[in-house]
This record gives structure tokens, sequence and C-alpha cells, in this order.
DNA sequence: GATGAATGAGTGTTCATTCAT
DNA sequence: GATGAATGAACACTCATTCAT
């Protein structure tokens, strides 16, 4: 959704330009973060910003796909070319979206910030479908373990999908982050700390919520 | 922390008082909740919230505080008054955390709202403090499982923690809305309206998310 | 529709307040008037004005409506208590308007400004309101002047209220401004010039006006 | 008072331009015209506008003479070549004004735009200019029509000439429109509403503002 | 002759907080 | 104890104009 303008810009230009909106959405709730603030860090007009986006929400939503993007190539980086069975690929999903945030602390915090609520209302109705198309895609994996045979066939695809979710989105990251006595909001000082976190851990945990999703945590 | 101004108030202007600034935290993030609102509603003058309290913060976190009071009479009175064993326990207080919604909309909105980010950072180390409390709260009751022998003793306490709070803060609730369609957001323009949830989804959501953590995903 | 603040000011404040109001407005279209501007010359805090009123619309608004009190007020002042045949009535209202030209031009000014278009769409409608109001004044005069007999019957009162209400809004003040050899826009530089034009011109303008109206320009 | 340059343009780009332009103007006030949207609908390079023209004061002044030029030839159009009194060459003119408005709504409603007060203080003496030659024409009209004998003699000129001007710029459509039940700002929204007016009150609203003019109103 | 990125002063509006009464 | 007017920094956003290419 940039305007054309924005991608005439010379890669360097454009690149410094999307670090520091980046920075600053990831940095703060969508509705502190500031034009401002870009501008003033970039040293560019404010008549710019609307050169290149349409305006606040537009250049946010767009860096939120650029995040997926992101995630999407770390992803792809770590995820192994064969098929695999459900929870090994499932495994190998948890390790690449911790190593996300090792990677790309900038881009995995903003990734979580779309789903904070906000007073936009446009913006709003984008997190809704957003949250939406995440639920989906939980309750079809399982539904496609359930036809591998690789989970029980009685559960509840919404209440499930849902809780996993909550897992995925929050849970893992909060996880790896106690491990080391921190909080999501830590990071928010200086998100780039996510890169010093000891790689070693992510194995650790994920390998922990794997075998608590699979079975369970009852003796 | 109220000031003790706001003990002497005469109850029923305390008491709206209380109502229409829960209200207001309820429907809207932190920073974009607004104190002339809350004044504009109550037909008082704007000083007399410095009356009451130190500021914004102040008022938010003593809030906060009061929902959670609110949450642990309504657990109360879910909870079977003798000692039940783990799950059962888990049970009850997974149930009471759902009719908290269906009771008290906003008190149970406003919990959550703590959970938000905020550009405050004296709101920011608050919120880390309720989060860890949050963790601490979580982790000692799958030690004193573990000591009941009611679950596994493998489990790393920090990760599986992280994950039934996430879970707990975010799954539950989720996955109780979704089977109606619903999100969070749903509910900021009309609180009220989880009331209307169906009481028998409850039942259904919690004994799902039970087997789900007693017993795992895996076949 | 100023809010209570408003009118809690002191006497003198509030005072100065509409005068530097009035001169904005007077001076500019809507559109372009400046609430920096007339903050700047009162040396108040921008926030004040929001204490005072809705917002730009709402503080012309009511600034029309006080031009309207201020006209109704010089009209008294120049119509003579005793009814009056149709002619004689129209003389007065004529003569009095012009005065009021004299004797207030900014607010005369400003009630003018009503009548220019906008980008403000609410604005508009509101503009179309007073207009229609206008009109409806005009062909109600008309049909009381028929029923006395002044007036010619076979007269479409649509029509001749239309040709009328220009004659009013615009030829009148034109022609008197014309005689000077001066324009409105002259007047937006210094609205109080129109104090200075010759006063017994109002008499022969009038008395023009009257006869081109009652006996048409036909030989 | 274009450059050379928009001369040799090609003759469609042209076109496509002035067109544009012209709505743009029909449709807004000038300060609030907007040549971003101009050069948006056109799809051509903001600097293109300046190498037509020196600034949008200078375009607007050009497209109000080119409005001009279109009125003429409306007019020629219904005029009848044989030289016509006073009265029926009045008649004639009113009816070609309206059909303007029926065949040209955009550049009728550009001629009327300049009437508009705007802060730039360089088109407000243009607009001084463009009115004082309106008036000049309609007295040297009514002088004209005395020489013939065909209106009364002891008119006052500037006060009969300022009072036609009136009706012939604000009273006449707006007569037209009102039988429509229209006011000129519903026609800003979409200009060429105006083609749909019915062709046969052109006639009617003309016969009763001549009606008006030679005989008066007075029984 | 055309381009279009950059500019930056300008706009109206919001809101927690203060403090004299 | 209550009032509420005043503050002013901050916000997102607009737009005619310039100028190097």
């Amino acid at each position: 959704m940039p305007k054309p303008t924005f991608f005439n810009l010379p890669d360097d230009k454009r690149e410094r330009f999307v670090a520091e909106a980046r920075d600053e959405f990831a940095r703060h709730p969508y509705d502190s973060a500031s034009l401002s603030a870009i501008i003033a860090r970039l040293g560019i007009a404010k008549g710019s910003v609307y050169q290149y986006f349409d305006d606040k929400r537009d250049l946010f939503q767009w860096l939120v796909l650029e995040a997926a993007k992101h995630k999407k190539m770390t992803v792809a980086r770590h995820m192994p070319s064969t098929e695999l069975p459900f929870f090994e690929r499932l495994e190998a999903m948890y390790v690449a979206g911790l190593e996300f945030w090792r990677e790309e602390p900038l881009w995995a915090r903003l990734s979580l910030r779309v789903l904070e609520p906000s007073k936009d209302e446009k913006l709003e109705a984008f997190r809704r479908t957003i949250q939406r198309m995440g639920l989906e895609f939980v309750t079809s994996e399982l539904e496609q373990a359930k036809r591998e045979g690789a989970i029980r066939t009685d559960l509840d695809p919404v209440v499930v999908g849902s809780l996993m979710l909550a897992t995925l989105q929050h849970g893992l990251i909060n996880a790896y982050l106690a491990r080391a006595g921190l909080d999501l909001s830590h990071l928010d000082d200086d998100p780039a700390r996510a890169a010093e976190l000891p790689e070693t851990d992510i194995l650790h945990v994920v390998k922990a919520t794997l075998s608590f999703l699979r079975d369970g945590i009852g003796s």
C-alpha cells in the first residue's frame, strides 16, 4: 500500500525509512507511536511521509505485512524442506518463531503490536482480520493433524485452536524471556537485547512446549 | 493509593465515580482512556479527580487492584470451600474466571487492560510486577501440584507456567468468545454483551481446556 | 452553543474574545479564518478556545447568530414602532440594514460570510438552512403585501422572492459601497471603513431601490 | 496568461487538463480547490502545472476568462443577430444566461466562483476588477436604454446597476434553482445536475424577472 | 518539456495537569 | 473539599511550490 514514490526512493533512503519506522512502531503501541519522532530521527520533512503512505495507519499496516514477510523468510530458513509429521512440523515452527526474535527482534516485536488494541477503528478491523486468519490457520493445521492421526480426534478445534494461538502468540516468547527474567516490556526500551538471549534456551523451551502440548501436564 | 479525600466521599458519589472510571478504562486502552470523558459523564469538576488520586496512572492502578478484588470475590463464590485435587481446583478456577466475565464484564475487561503496553513508563513497571506475580502464582501452583502427584514431575515450571498463563489470560476468554464468533474488540463497544454469552458454553470450554492441559493433544 | 465556561468568563475577557473572533471571521472566509490567529492576538492558550466552544464551526455559527442579534437590535432602533404599510416597512428595513453596516461593520460583514461556500459539509448544511429561512421570510412578506393590496397579485413568489433576496443580500450594500467607489473586498482589509461612508447616501440608495422595486425601470 | 508550453501541448492533453482544472475550480471555492487533486486525476507530474502556468492563481484567472469566452459563445448562439429593443435584449440575455447553466454547468459554476472572496490578496484585486467591469457593463447598458427611451430617465445608474447586477449574478440562478427546491451548494457535489433542470422553467423565470424589472412589484 | 521527491509552515484538535478561588 | 479556567506541548495531516534530474 505504499505509494509509487516510496518504491522510487534510492534503496538506502528507503531502507533507513523502513528501519526507523519499524523501530518506532516496535517500541510503542500504535496510538502512541509518533510520526513526528520518525521524521525527526530521519531528518526529513513531515510531508515526505505522506508522499510515501496515505497516513499513519497505512504505514503501520504495511510494516505489519513486511514483518510477516520477514518472519516467513526466517521460518523458511529454519524449516526443513522435506514434509514432516505434525509434531515435528510444530517443533520446527516454534524454533523458527523464536529464532525470529533473535535474528529480527524489531520485526518480531512489531508483529506482536498488531495484536494490541487501538482507538483507531479501522485498525481494529484490520486487527480482527489478522486474528481471525491466525485462528483459521491453527484450526486448519489441527484438522490436518487429525487426518494424519497425529492428534486426538475428540478435540474441539475452536477451543484448542484458541488455546494454541495464545500459546504461540504470547506463551512461547514469554517463556523464552522468562528464563532470562525478562518481559516483553523490557525489550521495548531496547529490542535488540532479544538477540543476546541464549540460543540454547530456544530448543529447551520448544521441547518443553512440545511435550506440554503433546502429552499435557497430567501425570 | 487513593487520597483520604476519596474515602471521605459519600458512598453513592464514590461508587458512581468508581463505576464511571471503570467503564472508561475497560472500554479503552490506558493511553486512550480519557479523564475528561469520565468527569464529563459524572458532571464533576476536573480538579476533583486530583483530590482523590495523584494522577491518571494512580487511578488506573487502583482500579486494577479493585478489579482483582472483585475477581477474588467471584472466584470465592464459585469455588467449593473444601480442598480439591489440583485438576478439580483448576477447573473450578477456570469456570470462575469465565463466570467473572459474565457477571462483571467491565471489571473483567479492565483486568486484561493492565496487560496491554502503554507509553507511560511507570505504568509499564507496574505491569511487569503484575505479570511477574501472575507467573509466580502459576508456578507455585504447579509446584504444589507436583507435590500432590497430580502432574508430571519433569515439567519446567517457568516454561509451562508461561504457557499456562498465556492460556489463562488470553486463551480461555478468546476460546469462549470465539464460539460466539466474537473477539475482545467486539466487547469494547459494549462490554455488557459478555453477559449475554451462553452460560452453557463455559463448562464446554473449560472441560475442553482441562482435557487439553491434562492429556495434551497427542493421540 | 458556547459551553458554560464561556459565560462564566469575566465580562471584559469574554468581550475581547468575541471581538477578536468576530474580526477574524469578518475579515476572512470561514475556511481561511484561523483560530491560531485569534488566540495569538488575544495572547491566550490554544486549548482555551476549546473550553469555550466545541470547535471552529461551533464558534463561527454562534458568531453568526450573535450577528443576527446585533442586526435585530440595530433594526429595532431604526424601525418605527407603529405598523407601517408594506413599502414603508421595506424602506425602514433597508435603511436599518445599511445603518447596520455603518454602526457595526464587523457584525455586518460577518453576517454576509455565512452565505459564502465552505468545504465544511456541516457548515454548508447550516448555510442552506439560513438561506432557506431568508427566502421563506421574503416570500411570506410578499404574501402579506399581496393581502394588503400593496403589490401586484400576479407575481411568482419564489422567483420574485429570490430576486429580492439577492437585492437585499448583495445589491443594497454593493450599491451603497459603489457610490464610494468601493467593494466588499475593500472592507475586508479594514471593515471599520464602512463607518466612514456618508450617512446621507443611505437614504438616497434606499429611495432609489424602493423606486426600482415598486415601479420597475420601464418607462 | 498560460506559458507558451501550454499551447504547445497536444490538443487532447491540453483539453483534458482544462476540463479537469475547470471541474476542480467549479466544485470548490478557490482556496479549497486543490492542484494536487487535479494532477492526481490527470495522472501527470505536479511540476507540469508550473510549466503551463505561473501558479494556482494564474491558472484560476485564466480559467475564469475561458469561462467568459464560453459564456459569450452560448449567449451568441441564443441571441438573435438582429438589433433588439432593450427589454427584448435583456430577455434574450437572461435566457442565454440560464441556458449556459444547462449547457455548460461547470463553466457556469466557475464563472460564479470568481465572485467568492479568497484569502489570496492578489486574487481579490482580480475579483474587484471583474466586479467593476460587470458594473460598468450594466450601467452602460442602462445608459443606452435611457437613450432608446426604453427606461425611466430618473434612475440612478450606479444604484440600479448594482441591484441589477445582484439580480443577474445571484438572483436569476437562485430563482431558477429554487423552483426545483435546490441551492447552488447542491450543485457543487455534482454540477452536471444543472443540465437536468426543466428547460421550460427558464422562460417562466425570465418572464417573471422581466416583469419584475420593467414594472416593479407595486400594484 | 516533463518529472516527482522534498519541503515546511500551516491547520484544527486533544488532554492531563495545575492552581487560584 | 470542590471548582473549573488556563495551559501548551503534542498530535496527524495538507498543500502550493521548488528544483535537480
